[in-house]
DNA sequence: GCACAACCGGACACTGTGTCCACTTGACTA
DNA sequence: TAGTCAAGTGGACACAGTGTCCGGTTGTGC
């Protein structure tokens, strides 16, 4: 199956993904060959992420008809780019998780290459709290229920996690992939800080699964 | 905080939960002091039940428009019974959460008392995984997202593997009970199965999480 | 067999969706 | 600097689903 050297950080489009996902022809033109961004179009865009980031923020579902009101931008326009609230949040999201991403590719140990196994999961884990902390309003707008295994991102988290499992020498690969990301969902760690745990609990619980889990016996 | 004894099978009401969410008052009179059911509201139940039961297998979502034309009844009368689809789902699927439920509470072991947790959240997890094979799609229809946190199961499996954990010894359980609950989540389960893994592997995979975690060291 | 409470179900007002298209704007050319 | 026209804009529209309301109907207990 798919290793973890196949996968680049963001498996989809180079970028502006989620700002034009209808138009599958990007996927062959690369930015230099298509028409540039007119000056309108960008400040129309700018306006829509902004309002959507103070949205996202504040309370949930969003809709598309508050995200157009907000950016004082007419509905159709906002269709042009993007076909739900979802793929907004996600292009909010987007630098963050490829930033992590980055780091877990080619950063420094324990989160990058050279760790021990159990160590590089615990540290991805304690990253990646670090990220629903920070943005898990975004989370939650983008990547909710059954849609977050669609996102282009937990592909990559689960090549990642499974490559660790393999290289611990643990069997069942597959399933325990699925089954030591299903913490980091934003409902469960957003139901964890609702609940009064801090971060840094939940973060050495999952560091405690990650060791039992991977270490060597 | 709560311990295991303190919780029900069924936390909310004696039953008919789901059918009068709105009757708060029902949480004070007890069954024999309310008027019986109509026949014609019996029949109608049935009706909806059967064809609510029916939709679900096939498709989601779910309206309740779609139920209501179903099962033959006019709108007003499905909202008379229950709020939204979810809790249709929910009252198909609480007698075999139930069982389940009561199972743990005083079935045999490993599931029931006696065992080492290790091996009853071991057993536990094998269990949860069969009714979610049986019964997967009320499961998403039902208790889908963050509202899987808000029916009342969660906190009966929550308080059951949070006991574990403190019997096991292992410190830090309110942070490690929603992570060990959380691949049990209905959309993880159903990926897992939707890319080819079998019900066993899966399983087995949170076996092999619930023994490294619990197994005294 | 009567009275009345429980129940029924369609109509209504409302919110949000996604598409369409006549109009406007700005980038490029001559 | 003006002209051209594709790209971009935004409001109107048709539609789907929600949740409530209330006049009419049906059962149950007396």
């Amino acid at each position: 199956m798919t290793r973890i050297g196949d996968v680049t950080p963001r498996t989809d489009l180079p970028n502006d993904t989620a700002a034009r996902p209808r138009e599958r022809t990007d996927l062959l033109t690369d930015a230099s060959t298509r028409p540039r961004e007119r000056a309108d179009a960008a400040r129309n865009r700018e306006k829509v992420l902004a309002a959507a980031e103070r949205l996202f923020a504040e309370r949930r579902p969003v809709t598309m008809e508050e995200i157009a009101r907000a950016a004082g931008v007419g509905r159709g326009t906002l269709y042009r780019r993007y076909p739900d609230p979802a793929s907004i949040a996600l292009a909010l999201l987007d630098e963050h998780e490829r930033g992590l991403q980055e780091r877990l590719l080619r950063g420094d140990p324990p989160l990058g290459p050279g760790a021990p196994p159990a160590e590089r999961l615990s540290a991805f884990y304690d990253a990646m709290t670090e990220l629903l902390e920070r943005h898990g309003h975004l989370v939650l707008g983008a990547e909710t229920g059954a849609s977050r295994f669609a996102a282009g991102a937990y592909g990559f988290w689960r090549a990642h996690v499974r490559s660790l499992v393999v290289a611990a020498g643990v069997p069942g690969p597959d399933a325990l992939a699925d089954a030591l990301l299903a913490p980091l969902g934003p409902e469960v760690y957003d139901l964890q800080r609702r609940n009064g745990v801090p971060r840094e609990e939940v973060a050495s619980a999952l560091a405690r699964i990650a060791r039992a889990v991977l270490a060597p016996s």
